[in-house]
DNA sequence: ACCGTATTGGAGATTCCTCTCTAGAACGCG
DNA sequence: CGCGTTCTAGAGAGGAATCTCCAATACGGT
């Protein structure tokens, strides 16, 4: 009933992701994507009310992979007892840096922040995703959090640190240094992620 | 012998500093260093023959300020033992979050990297600066490592990871998410810094 | 008082970016 | 085969950013 797209959503973004992935946010200009896609300007606007919508689906669409799959690790726990939480944890923290060599252009998206995104001009539906997703993992890492003994925020603090901050720095570290993971990342992670959980289950 | 300068260096860089803060590194135009610091755009290219060259300074001038606290709490070890050590690196982990906690500004500017300073078309003699400035702390940190007993690449990389890249991410959330550091993140990133040094005396 | 110099102050050329607008192309459906 | 709809295609207006250039200015030295 209608022509059919040649350049649909996700091919723009997935050239825009490029574009973020060696430039940074900023460098994801309107022009520059239409450029990478080899589309016209006009099938930009057709999809995307205007550059910060754009930013928007491309910040969102990479999070809420990354996260679909770190949540999906986190819950794989097949017995309620610390022990198994110990292991979903350091599963969860050895994700972050296998999902990252295997994508190595969102995990460099991830390096960055909404902010730099233009998160200050989203729309309200945009910033609901944001905070949605944030709120599920959130969640996860609490309930982790619970089933290791450990209560109130500094102790879901402390797990977000071991299972996504310290894995990130890792990742962005040699992904700014050198463009690639050296091959013991994922068990750097781990163990760095081990000790860390250690210190949550033994306070008290 | 001549006239007085009005808009020195340093009062153009905190005013470019004050932009990079609240906008990130691409905030940063020379209109709106200009206007931040009441100057007229010839002034300032009167200082810095372009605007890479004013990223440059004002990326080398923040880290070099934070790199010389850190290394002076290092290099502040009275006996040369893995104790004092641990006792050194956990001063220099603590003091990553002090700093920043007195230097909010300048501690954002941290959560970026020189890439996203324009460092592609840094001059030679910027890069150099850059390089030096990481050499040193590099080999400050492998310094600590063979004090802990431990050798090789990997184990530098840990201590980088838990006494700058760890304290980073935590102050990264922070003012992120809130604008402030909340009271306990000086203890919090202490105590997981020691977890993280303890993995590296540990492996023989 | 006068000169040389470092600096201010700002106008303006050029380039790039965002976004608008319109003409027409490609398809499914009746 | 037309009809309606969705999309392509790109020209171009409007704004902003970088950088150049030069006259005016304020000082120290002689």
């Amino acid at each position: 009933m209608a022509r059919p797209p040649r350049f649909d959503t996700d091919r723009l973004l997935d050239a825009a992701l490029r574009l973020a992935a060696t430039a940074g946010p900023c460098g994801v200009t309107m022009t520059a994507v239409a450029r990478e896609a080899g589309a016209p300007s006009g099938s930009l606007y057709h999809r995307f009310p205007g550059r910060t919508a754009l930013l928007a689906e491309l910040w969102l669409r990479t999070v809420e992979r990354f996260q679909d799959g770190f949540r999906r690790h986190l819950a794989d726990q097949p017995l309620p007892t610390a022990d198994a939480a110990r292991v979903a944890g350091r599963a969860a923290a050895r994700h972050v840096v296998a999902w990252s060599r295997a994508h190595p252009d969102q995990a460099a998206l991830l390096g960055y922040g909404p902010e730099d995104f233009d998160r200050a001009h989203w729309s309200e539906e945009h910033r609901r995703r944001a905070d949605r997703g944030n709120a599920r993992v959130f969640a996860e890492v609490g309930a982790l959090a619970e089933r290791l003994g450990a209560h109130g925020a500094e102790a879901t603090e402390r797990l977000t640190l071991a299972l996504i901050d310290l894995p990130l720095s890792v990742v962005r570290r040699h992904l700014r240094a050198s463009g690639a993971l050296p091959g013991y990342a994922e068990s750097l992670v781990e163990d760095c992620a081990e000790a860390l959980l250690a210190t949550v289950s033994e306070r008290r």
